[in-house]
Formats: structure tokens, C-alpha cells, sequence
DNA sequence: TAGATTGTTAATCGATTAACAATC
DNA sequence: TAGATTGTTAATCGATTAACAATC
């Protein structure tokens, strides 16, 4: 489908276009237009068609574009068209409040289990999700189809988990320890450095 | 200090630079020219020089930039030479992980009590802070000096609850709600959505 | 058909990189 | 002083916006 080099602008606003439209797709609104989608979404029209014509001719001219018709693509471009499991490993506050977010499997995201260094500490448990511990990986790995790991555990020991994962198996990786995470070429990490968004909204109190 | 415009994509490298300082400072390294620091940080030289001159020149010709000193000016850049007080606001697994972070202490940012709808929920405190009910919202904020909101609950109760703490004085609001928080014109939201990072993940998965 | 709105090219704007004179 | 590296201007690159012909 889509072409080499779409910018990463684009990419990042992808996910954003989603929202919108399943929100406009909840108020029962099948057919919208650049100019429309674009008041709600404070960017230009020109952006949104420029954006979605990376990918191919999702609308129809003098029509506008179809919601559910839309969703479907950029959810085809996202990779969200084939359901991805997920493990947390790390769960403390953030693993179980991440394993707890049910919205991510209207997008085909499940997280299936969590890992902890200790699983017994592990009060309560989490949309009865089962909470292992880390010696159990390579036995869950390998008999569950398990393609992304969502990292919640202390900066320290993310390099060596991570690389752990990788040799496993695992070729996703969300990160969300204060480190950017690098890996073989055949890898992907998202880094989310949650601080610096904080220091983002202080720099704008400031200015 | 700062001129005004200086643009978006220059205020998110500043908190990186922050992070890669501190770490090179916590090595005992106090000296570092913009072509080290690139290749730490996979940027180019040219462009931290550019990006630190937007706000002053902090390096010396022949010598470099020292490190203890760029992180203080970037530090003031981003409103960090002043303490900042926070509050969560939503005590379930997100809230409690925020409220847990004691590494935002580093950098002057106190998050100081809880609020919940539900505050007899709450199993665990988190570091021993306290956790109050909505209702004790005016008689907490009228008696600390709280600028921050930190917004971890559900998305159809965001824009009343931040409207309240507007209302109550409340200028700087991190919200982690699947929403754009809009606020009136001297207050300063930081959407932060995690979903769209995991999507821009499995974009980068699928090509 | 006339009206609306896309797809797409061209123009503009802004951000990044390169280059080098200034200077420590 | 000679060497190193910044500060800063100029060149390049890329992203956004404007405009309009194509077409539903």
C-alpha cells in the first residue's frame, strides 16, 4: 500500500484523524468534508486532503469523505486492520493503569498478561488479566503470539528486558522508561517520555 | 528572556537536551561541545547550536558548552527555576503512577495531594500523600499555592473538573484524557494521548 | 446541469543543515 | 599563537497552504 518515505508528520497525525473520526462516527455522522473535519480538528482542509491523498483517493469529489470508510483505511495504514497482542512488563502503577485502558481492543490492541519482576507484590489484579513472573517469559512466548511488549519497568533494567524480548520474539516495543530505547534494524520502539511533556507545559506557563 | 515565537519544534528538543545533560553531568562530565552531544543524541551539531542560540549564547567559542551551566539556563527556559506545585486529579492506576514519579522532584515539580471522586477506593497511598475527595478541591486550593493539574480521569468528566480548577485559579492543566482540552485564553493545556503514540508504534511495525 | 468538494500542482513558509568568520 | 568550537548567516530541504482543474 503505501509509498516509502510518508513524513513523520503525517504518521504522527494519522492516529489524531482516528479519534476524530470515531467521535463524529458516535454522533451517528457518516459523510464529512475536508472543510468540516478541519474546523473540528483546528488544521487546514488542505492538510487533511493533502495527508490522506499519501495513501490514495479515500473521498469522493463534490461528496466529501466516508467516516466508516475512512476509519477502515487509515486503520488499514496504522497496521490496526490485524488484531496485535501485547504484554506489559512492569506492573507497578503505570503497567496496571496501561493493561487497564479496555479502549485499546476497540482498535484491536489486547493485552493479554503482565510480567513483574515480583508477581506476588501484585495486590490486585487488573481486568483478571494474569500477572506472571519474569522467568515465566519464555515459556508465555512461546506459546502465545505475542508481537508487541509495553516496557513500564525502571529505566535500568529496560536495555537488558528489551533485548531479552527481542530474542524471544518480540518486535514492538512501547517504552516508557527515560531512555530511548535503540534496537536491531528488524525492531521498532516507540519511545514516551512523559516528563518532558510536563516541561512542555511549563516552558508554555512561562511564555 | 525569550523572543517571542520561538518555535514548537525547538520547545520539545529543550527537555531532551535536559535529559542528555543530566545524564552526561551524572557521568562527571562538565564540559561538551555541540558535536559530542549530536552524536549522543542523534542530532546535528548544527542544529543544538541553533536551537541554544534562539535563547542566548551559552557556549564559548574553542571550549564548548558547560554542562552544569546549560542545564540551569535551559532549566529557567522552561520554567523550571521556580518550584511548581501539582495536584492529580483522578487517583486510579494512571494518577497513582504520576503521583509516584519521584524523579519530577529533580526538576522542582512537587506533586502535593490526590483528589478522586472516590477517594475511600484508594487501597495504597502513594509516598505517603494524601488523597481528598472533589469536594475538598476549593478549601485545598484556596490554602496551597498550586498551579498544575495533572487530569487522570475519564474523558467525559474532563472539561467540567477543568473548568472547576480554572474557576478556582488553577492555570496549568496536564491532561491525559482522549480529549483536546481547550481552556480559556491564560491557562495552558498538555494534551498527552497515549493511544496515538501505541498507533504510531504499529504504523512503524507494518512498514 | 449546477454546485460542491476532492485530488493535485504550484507557491509559500518554516525548519534544518552547511559553511565560515568571530573569538576564546 | 594555533587550534577548536561557537554564533550566525546563507543555502537547502521539507512541510504547509493556496489555488484550481477534474469530477462526482
Amino acid at each position: 500500500m503505501a509509498a516509502r518515505s510518508i513524513s513523520q508528520a503525517v504518521i504522527k497525525r494519522l492516529p489524531r484523524y482516528m479519534r476524530f473520526l470515531s467521535e463524529i462516527q458516535a454522533e451517528g455522522i457518516d459523510r464529512i468534508s475536508s472543510k468540516e473535519l478541519s474546523e473540528r480538528m483546528h488544521v487546514t482542509a488542505s492538510q487533511i486532503r493533502q495527508d490522506l491523498n499519501q495513501f490514495g483517493g479515500f473521498g469522493q469529489q463534490g461528496y466529501g469523505y466516508n467516516v466508516s470508510k475512512l476509519i477502515v483505511e487509515i486503520g488499514k495504514i496504522l497496521g490496526l486492520d490485524k488484531p496485535h497482542n501485547l504484554i506489559v512488563v512492569g506492573a507497578g502503577n503505570l503497567g496496571r493503569a496501561l493493561a487497564g485502558y479496555s479502549n485499546f481492543e476497540s482498535r484491536g490492541l489486547y493485552i493479554r498478561a503482565l510480567f513483574d519482576a515480583a508477581p506476588e507484590n501484585t495486590v490486585k489484579d487488573v481486568r483478571g488479566l494474569p500477572v506472571y513472573g519474569m522467568d515465566a517469559l519464555p515459556g508465555y512466548l512461546a506459546t502465545h503470539n505475542i508481537d508487541i511488549a509495553v516496557l513500564t519497568i525502571p529505566k535500568d533494567n529496560v536495555r537488558a528486558v528489551a533485548y531479552r524480548l527481542y530474542e524471544l520474539g518480540i518486535r514492538g516495543f512501547w517504552n516508557f522508561a527515560h531512555i530511548d530505547l535503540a534496537l536491531p534494524e528488524d525492531a521498532v520502539a516507540q519511545n514516551v517520555h512523559l516528563s518532558e511533556s510536563l516541561m512542555q507545559l511549563t516552558y508554555y506557563m512561562k511564555h
